[in-house]
DNA sequence: GTTGACAATGATACTGAGTCTCAATATCTT
DNA sequence: AAGATATTGAGACTCAGTATCATTGTCAAC
């Protein structure tokens, strides 16, 4: 499943760029083989560094380029947990509703998805009178207590 | 109801610094008179200058200083909502529990309480094997939709 | 009240993620 | 092949927040 899912979001991309008229350029060829290439979580710095590995010729200002299209083109979630950097993750596509638990001391990122909660989410959004953009739960928790309470554990609810 | 909760809150911050063996300085006092003399949401930057027309002598690291004890102490709540800036709330020991809904164009904050959500999150946060710290519900909207449907209305659920 | 240990301070240098600028280059259409 | 123009890299820049350090202020002990 996972092989497949990112072609096809690496294919849907390079139709995003062309739908709007942008050039695919060797940078971001670079760049796109990098993100779908992955299922992990990213800042904008590690994709730096690992696009550069394909064509060194990428430059910053590029891969800050290129993230806004990413997330334009609802292929890639950006994701702000409070850092002073924000992080991406590829697999959105294929899960649009996840929330997150972070772990502050570790900066350990565990996913969950709930259908209980995207209900109640939208319920509430309707009842007071917005068209929701987009919505994110965030839950902190602490590395002493994963540890205490044994591993996490990630599991549908 | 306002005026002395603020008060308590006051009170309960000196005491707060009292227990720690920290002094109570008047680049201090400006700080907490004013995080206490407001209900508004606020930015660092903001807090500074505010004081500063208590006491000029307050200094940018001061406040800076000063912020990590105001949310240690429980009385005030920082907030990310993925801008470059952090987003500070003096009212979080009354409603410690509230979410948000942000306007992404015009950055306007609307607080939302719902015991149902609240419910919901401990449920799953325990059902995970999490001790929670804090958890925040973030829905993003747009000033488009919140025109279109008449100005935005905040109501508890 | 004076003293003194040391907490707290302001000024300022610094950090680091992200943005902007601009001359040079690459893409794609015709 | 040529030209219009989108894209690029290098590096200057921004701006919130942090670190440094010599100086000052607080408060408990006398």
């Amino acid at each position: 499943m996972a092989e497949p899912d990112r072609v096809a979001a690496r294919r849907k991309f390079l139709d995003f760029l062309e739908e709007k008229n942008l050039r695919i350029t060797a940078q971001r060829r670079a760049i796109v083989d990098t993100v779908f290439g992955t299922d992990q979580h990213f800042t904008a710095e590690q994709l730096l560094e690992w696009a550069r590995e394909k064509d060194s010729s990428v430059s910053r200002a590029t891969v800050y380029r290129t993230l806004p299209l990413l997330t334009e083109s609802g292929l890639v979630h950006e994701m702000d947990f409070g850092k002073d950097y924000k992080i991406y993750d590829p697999n959105y596509a294929d899960h649009p509703n996840h929330n997150h638990i972070i772990c502050d001391d570790c900066d350990k990122i565990v996913e969950f998805e709930s259908d209980r909660l995207d209900q109640l989410e939208n319920e509430i959004s309707t009842g007071l009178g917005f068209k929701v953009k987009s919505q994110q739960l965030r839950i902190n928790a602490s590395c002493e207590e994963m540890k205490r309470l044994g591993e996490c554990k990630n599991r549908g609810n």
